[in-house]
DNA sequence: ACATGTGTTCCGCTCACCGAGACACCGGCG
DNA sequence: CGCCGGTGTCTCGGTGAGCGGAACACATGT
């Protein structure tokens, strides 16, 4: 069943949620939790892990299991994002050393959004975002510059009904989130100011495949007080069109 | 079935192997092909592909399916590999700049090498290796410094009985094989020329844990007549040294 | 019109997978 | 020592999930 394969490994990324405190060393979980965490009986998760540690999509280490190789073999391939990877570094270099601040490219997934590539600056504080990790759309700036080129139905079913909040000031009414998309549409970029995290803001604007669809979002994460988010806005706008070019190019398209 | 999803997605990263004349556009495969290249039924493989797409295993894209976001989500948290390369990327990044040349960093998986991290160089011609690729252990300067460390019983059950050349030069004498590796194991670092990619050689040596174990290994490959393997040899050994170092104070296990 | 490719749906049979329970093992505590 | 609470694995009988042949709908090209 592969259901209850996709509950196991998920479980392993649940991590990246919890961003803040996050355990970098990499989780490492037992068959008993798992299948409490599961709701999987143990012999069930006993078997299936044996499977999955054969086939290398798991690894037994002292304490339990974690993520496999084989994981790390299949990711690396998976051509969506590395494929806009590779596309977009050039673009992304130089919008890092023209701002010397950290550069955030982002994808869509659900109504999350997944980091494909993170640039790293010294300017920046350490942020806690990690290549592969998750963050709920409506807290991020890549996020709301995904949501609000959406249809409307498509936002519909995206949106949590419930906004949680992740940061000291993340929205978290539906109303004043919608209101705030419409601006995004009509300025081009995003920007968000503690949202996800304290004292950190960031703009960002939308990349576009040759049918007009959002396919992923650059932003530029700065220290509140240090850089004007609307000269980002500028910069991250020219970034995210010379990859919409690039994209349309290479005729990339949404998943 | 877990053993058939893993024979369906084993065929996207199939193309890793034939590495020389790969497609780089990422692997596009329709539901008539996979079934007949696994065997298995194509109203089975539609089914699974119906709910690795659900899951974002697999992605839809025009012309068939091709690995989803979710793999890379996966792959990017493999402990094991990520570890690592978060390890040993400043050492690595000393490599390249003190050599000038293309490095590698590769772990073993059953028979083949997989490779971690690749730092290329302007100065090494391109290299057909790619992050998550694979290569047959025996044919690589990174395979042989890991299969030198091996114990016996364990190098028998890795090592296939028929060696099939991959390079212009590759070693296909399993006798030639075991007295190479005991060479490595004497001096401490592999060398290649030609047995993986024509022009090419390199020299690599081997990373352990805090058992002895290999985990790893590194290499600096170059254009065959622009340095001298041994000098390199020994700059590779000592950047191994250097993350052997890391990762037992990290308290890094193998798998 | 046909032939040949694609991918999905129907449906009855069967065998692989499930989970309760028992088991072996470990370390801590009294 | 025995007892506990924890871990992970094994046995085994009953059952439903997943299998594949066949038929289907939809694109191609001739």
């Amino acid at each position: 069943m592969i259901g209850r394969m996709d509950a196991i490994l998920g479980l392993f990324q649940s991590g990246a949620r919890t961003l803040g405190g996050g355990a970098p060393g990499g989780g490492v979980l037992g068959v008993s939790e798992i299948a409490r965490r599961t709701g999987i009986s143990k012999p069930a998760v006993s078997r299936i892990a044996a499977e999955l540690v054969e086939r290398r999509f798991l690894e037994r280490v002292e304490g339990g299991l974690r993520l496999g190789v084989r994981l790390f073999e299949l990711g690396s391939q998976a051509a969506g994002p590395s494929d806009l990877r590779r596309l977009a570094f050039a673009t992304l270099a130089d919008l890092r050393s023209a701002t010397r601040q950290t550069v955030h490219l982002a994808v869509l997934e659900g109504s999350d959004v997944v980091y494909i590539e993170i640039l790293r600056s010294r300017f920046t504080p350490p942020l806690p975002s990690r290549v592969g990790g998750r963050l709920p759309a409506y807290a991020t700036g890549v996020g709301k510059a995904l949501l609000a080129h959406l249809s409307e139905d498509r936002l519909a079913e995206v949106l949590p009904e419930r906004l949680t909040p992740v940061g000291p000031r993340t929205i978290t009414d539906p109303a004043v989130l919608r209101r705030h998309l419409e601006e995004v549409r009509e300025t081009g970029f995003a920007y968000e100011r503690e949202e996800s995290a304290p004292l950190i803001g960031c703009a960002a604007a939308p990349v576009f495949d040759a049918d007009d669809r959002p396919i992923a979002a650059v932003s530029i994460s700065v220290h509140l007080d240090a850089v004007d988010l609307v000269t980002l806005g500028a910069a991250v706008s020219t970034a995210a069109h010379a990859i919409t070019r690039q994209a349309v190019q290479h005729q990339f398209r949404a998943g």
